[in-house]
DNA sequence: ACGGAACTACGAACTGTTTCGTATATTGTC
DNA sequence: GACAATATACGAAACAGTTCGTAGTTCCGT
């Protein structure tokens, strides 16, 4: 009955980062761009069983079926945040987002850039 | 070789948010605690596990032994953190922070708190 | 001292993930 | 048409994670 939307593995989410990366693509080239970790024909299970998942499209109109993935980055971005919120921080992307900033120094430039996004999201509380 | 922390799973992680919120702790504790979900023999196991990966360490001095995290919540957090930006956001903090913040409305409070983090933290990088 | 309650240890089943070899089909080249 | 190259499909092994039953030990109340 539940949707039960699954994060997407390891594997399957190095996989996502390609084709978000380059766009649709075929296994070969998705392979390829994995570097020789993987055998060919472990990029092409994987993406077999992702499209079962609904996590790629498949495209068969030719022989060489040409993947894509089914969500954008965006959206699959913001799913794994809320689940690691979730899992690991009581659901509070507040106090995710402190420990994120802790943990990889940013630039003073993306913090200038976090600053105007934060001042732009009070911006608009404030018109309501 | 390679040390090649893992982070926790889902089980490990339900435990160890357990082992933080109430202190070091008993099996049967941790147990009750996690509601009937799970059998006293599950979470046992599981611990046992978790001593063997150093996930947390076990005090065998009493019969019943006690469990505690071998690692803060703070620090454990940082970690998945950072393993999620590595994962998905090409290692960048900064965009995980702005996927959190729309992943999740923060109330207008915790975005207070985090702009005041921020001018902190600007603070702190004009005074050297 | 006996019996029950509570504890740890451990094996094993089950599920999900990842890997790759092999089989088979299609295409293009000579 | 035959051969090599390249494709997909699929089974199965290897591994990891999760669950729980059973066995055996220790403790405590009576």
């Amino acid at each position: 009955m539940s949707p039960a939307r699954r994060r997407p593995t390891d594997a399957e989410l190095a996989i996502l980062r390609v084709l978000w990366a380059r766009g649709a693509s075929t296994v070969r080239e998705v392979a390829e761009e994995m570097g020789r970790e993987s055998a060919y024909t472990t990029v092409l299970k994987l993406l077999q069983i992702m499209t079962d998942k609904g996590l790629v499209r498949r495209d068969e109109s030719a022989r060489t079926h040409v993947y894509r993935a089914a969500r954008s980055e965006r959206v699959t971005q913001r799913q794994l945040v809320r689940d690691l919120a979730d899992r690991a921080f009581g659901g509070s992307a507040a106090r995710l987002v402190m420990q994120a900033l802790a943990a990889k120094k940013a630039s003073p430039e993306e913090l200038a850039e976090i600053r105007d996004w934060l001042a732009e999201q009070e911006g608009k509380r404030e018109e309501v």
